[in-house]
DNA sequence: CTTGCAATTAGGGTAATCCCTAATTAGGGA
DNA sequence: TCCCTAATTAGGGATTACCCTAATTGCAAG
């Protein structure tokens, strides 16, 4: 959980994952589309991969990564709970007033 | 969006993220709650608020965080795009009912 | 004004992040 | 074999993150 929401917290990381929606992608067409260096582009790869939010397959000399869409969800059902969107452990709105600070 | 995501990278503040669900919170019954000095929670709660996650309320010598759900709602929806939700390039189909949840 | 408590800011040490260039691995032909 | 292309790893410099102790601010009384 703690790598996969710092993996989000990067720009061009966040919009790798964009691109991928649309389907697999070649490393060398991922570091071509951004005005950064190949070597890297691939630091955000493994970053994005240590998150588990991307799988890499190679077919010859190319390698294309492929977005894991299970650990966007696995982010989103934590994001869910918070909002109560889904589930209980009932939000009880206790009112705490000044003073009765328990410690 | 960038900072909210990165605030979120942290186990602590996603911890104490989880303690504000139940109601706004002084900082000092907060900081009581970690093993840590309290002014590093305080950075903590500095960085919570960079990214609009919380806001302090002061009522005489105590402050009060409480959690903007808001914002959590705002990663949520870049999630959601990212899981299916989004069109443009990607090869998706389209309507699905209102309230129909696809889980 | 002085004391006391709540909370933050200041400063510093160590570790991690981000970006680069140069060197290296790996595969597909000729 | 030797060479070319695809991609990663190695190493280094600058910046930021994380945690601490010490000093400081802000409020509310006495």
């Amino acid at each position: 959980m703690n790598t996969l929401f710092k993996a989000l917290s990067h720009p061009v990381r966040r919009r790798i994952i964009e691109m991928l929606r649309a389907g697999p992608m070649a490393s060398g067409d991922i570091a071509a589309s951004f005005d950064m260096s190949w070597p890297t582009i691939t630091g955000h790869l493994n970053a994005l991969k240590e998150a588990n939010l991307i799988s890499p397959e190679r077919t010859g000399q190319t390698i294309r990564y492929r977005l894991e869409i299970s650990a966007v969800e696995e982010a989103l059902a934590f994001l869910m709970e918070l909002t109560g969107t889904g589930l209980e452990t009932a939000p009880v709105p206790i009112v705490t007033s000044p003073g009765d600070s328990q410690k």
